[in-house]
DNA sequence: TTTGGCCATAATGTCTACATTCTTGCAATC
DNA sequence: GATTGCAAGAATGTAGACATTATGGCCAAA
């Protein structure tokens, strides 16, 4: 019974993922793209049959997302979709311009060449697909390449809590956008593809202004969505009926 | 299937907790303290065992805490107590001394003269039992207070994610403090009440200085851990024998 | 000695069944 | 009309069984 030593093959390729992953993977992009409403209740039965398994991963992966906070847990009566609240919405926006803060900061400092390069070669690519028509697909493929070049900034940050905190601050964002977007079109008096461009610039300047322009950016995009959303948040956890098949 | 309204009884007090949610917590509590040794197997069946539940509840606590990181899941190979290193040590400080900084700056900026009587109080008693004769009881005294201290310093931050991963981290830091006490004793040439009572003058005095002396303090409280153990990282995540009955 | 393949063992991942608990509509009562 | 109590239905939480896969020793071959 005495065990500790890795087995023969574990620093190997990964192995197929258990079902468990792939639901976890699977809810958390539901959850964080709003196909399952904020406040929500995760009937394990109708998810299983859903996605095909039986009632064990899938209440392993709400375990999971849980421990996220894109779940709660209330004993003995299941699981639940975090609610979205503006205050939520607030504390996520100020808590990220923080966190962001740190990570840029730390990225500049250690940032090498060939960061440089990756971080100018998103920004190009995220530039050439800012202004697009408004179709799905140009608007999936803004939000990749958005993302692509957020992380682009802060990828020469090696601490990896902070990078990890920074990831799920930015999944909590993702999600008040999408809600947002399901109800009003994006974009308003504003221009992105200048805030980026020169969030950009004062990045390879290793300008300390950098972190300063990163959050302004952020509270924008928070501003924006408080504008747009006024009936975002009149869904307490309590009452809105939401299909949950 | 329309369903997302709170039920009749959800609002009031918390029934009876899961076995899972036990797990959950016993098993976190026991790799904070070291009673299961880093980079050890998780073995469901022995696990369920000890915890007289079956492996169902044990793993659903498993996957939760590999959220938290606290363990990692290699699919189709289980799950593994989380390894420590010298990096991870001087990651997770240097990350709490970014996060405990914004949370006390949050709450000096927020905190009300309840919250000053709070700190004293805590800060108090932590100074009555600082200087001790080593027993266990003593220690654990200690450390209570010493943990109740520091939540009193920043608990006038209102932000929920940032307070989440202040305690993530203040966790892993105990961890590592419980790891090196296993194997020699605390107290150095250092006057750590004094660092506490200044911490606690320039925080009620809202200075700047306050967050500086915060991280110095912790960063003290870190190296003590790498210069006493020597030989607390020769367990890479691979060969050290330990018992997981 | 080291390398590679084989096999019995043990562990994991998943499913299904069962007991318990919560939910909810309806009737009875104040 | 609002509240309380009750009962049928549904959902949860847990246990145990199953198939599959990984593990670790063994032996043969280099």
């Amino acid at each position: 019974m005495q065990d500790d030593a890795l087995s023969r093959s574990e620093a190997r390729s990964e192995a197929r993922p258990t079902e468990a992953s792939l639901a976890t993977q699977r809810l958390r992009e539901e959850i964080l793209t709003g196909v399952v409403a904020p406040g929500a209740k995760l009937k394990l039965v109708p998810l299983a049959k859903r996605y095909e398994i039986s009632r064990g991963p899938v209440r392993e992966a709400a375990s999971r997302l849980a421990a996220e906070g894109l779940v709660c847990i209330v004993d003995q009566r299941g699981f639940r979709v975090a609610p979205v609240s503006k205050e939520d919405l607030l504390d996520v926006t100020r808590t990220r311009q923080q966190i962001e803060g740190l990570a840029l900061k730390a990225s500049m400092a250690q940032g090498d060449l060939a960061w440089e390069g990756q971080l100018m070669a998103a920004w190009h690519m995220l530039d050439q697909v800012t202004e697009h028509d408004g179709s799905a697909q140009a608007r999936q493929r803004f939000t990749a390449h958005h993302e692509a070049f957020h992380s682009a900034l802060v990828a020469a940050c090696t601490s990896t809590y902070l990078m990890d905190f920074r990831a799920r601050l930015y999944a909590l964002s993702e999600r008040y956008r999408h809600l947002a977007a399901e109800r009003y079109a994006l974009g308003r008096a504003r221009d992105v593809r200048a805030e980026h461009k020169a969030l950009l610039q004062a990045t390879l300047a290793r300008e300390e202004r950098a972190c300063q322009l990163l959050s302004e950016h952020l509270g924008e995009t928070a501003d924006t969505l408080l504008e747009q959303g006024p009936g975002l948040f009149a869904d307490q956890p309590s009452a809105r009926p939401q299909e949950q098949k």
